[in-house]
DNA sequence: TATTGTTATACTCTATAACTATA
DNA sequence: TATAGTTATAGAGTATAACAATA
């Protein structure tokens, strides 16, 4: 359990932490705002799912959602399948622009932390990432929230705990 | 020097911490969203200061800066004293209602945090602290990006900025 | 009746550009 | 002329609520 200063200096980094991601935002490649590589990272990362299913990875409102897949939809960089066990929805998939698209995203983001993050060793990035991981995973843990199998085609080389009452623990690209 | 793979996987962290970030803003009081959180916690902690300053610590425009300062004046939080030294500018302060909104803040987040990470130890609280703090730092050194060229590229401990807004006991940049 | 998704509305965050007051 | 700040405008993220189609 730790002390009352420790949890509020924690918060002052969270704080800090929103001028990284606008200096991550800023790079985007235009037409691909922050939310449209979130979904492609996700749908990327985790393989095709439904709408409701990738609200949940994102934490966000399904209505947010419904509209950030339509914009990515119009882009042509994922489509919307037929769910052939419920009428009701349609299954999110990547299509190959939508590949090389997060291609360009993993380019830029990858290029921008290389050079800021050169005086890093690699032990001290692969702790942080650690860390980040661990720290969405115990906010994810308090949110009780049933959902539906999906289809996981590309499960990535991390050992990505792929079923579906959990969620797992790494969405997304910059915002 | 990283391997690529690691930056990726980091980056999806980054991503990923976008849902704390909202579950954390959920709990915000109403009347007091993000952006005044943000300006309230940097006066806090960073004491009074220009308008400048503080869009410079937020690492956003000093235009969205101006309308979150304006909105936390209107709530009486922050005042806006004159500059002895700068006729144009104006000096940022936390009122004594600031303060008590600042203390519902710490009270709520603390409470939010010490529930979530009930399971972790001291150390990595600290160690996660830490290197966010670091990686904050990291991308604050290089900020001389290429669309702001008027922009003089800030010395690692910022000099004759504050001559004129009665510098904090606290570093600008938190290490 | 409950669930999946869409749409409408409203609010916030953010950047750019035009403007003022002062330096 | 240059700088500090304000305001107008526009685009994106987000939540709530009302709604449609299906389960």
């Amino acid at each position: 359990m730790a002390e009352q200063a420790q949890y509020e200096e924690l918060i002052r980094q969270f704080s800090a932490f929103g001028a990284v991601k606008r200096e991550m935002g800023r790079l985007l490649p235009s037409g691909c705002p922050s939310g449209a590589a979130a979904v492609l990272t996700i749908l990327d990362r985790h393989g095709d799912m439904r709408l409701s299913k990738l609200a949940e990875l994102l934490a966000v409102d399904m209505s947010v959602t419904s509209r950030q897949v339509a914009h990515v939809v119009d882009r042509g960089w994922i489509e919307r399948c037929p769910d052939p066990v419920d009428k009701r929805s349609r299954i999110l998939r990547l299509t190959p622009a939508g590949r090389e698209q997060m291609d360009e995203l993993t380019r830029r983001t990858t290029r921008m932390l290389a050079e800021r993050l050169s005086d890093w060793r690699d032990d001290e990035i692969a702790e942080l990432t650690r860390l980040m991981a661990r720290l969405r995973a115990s906010f994810d843990d308090c949110r009780s929230t049933p959902t539906t199998p999906t289809t996981p085609t590309r499960p990535p080389t991390e050992p990505a705990l792929e079923q579906s009452t959990r969620r797992p623990a790494t969405p997304a690209i910059t915002t």
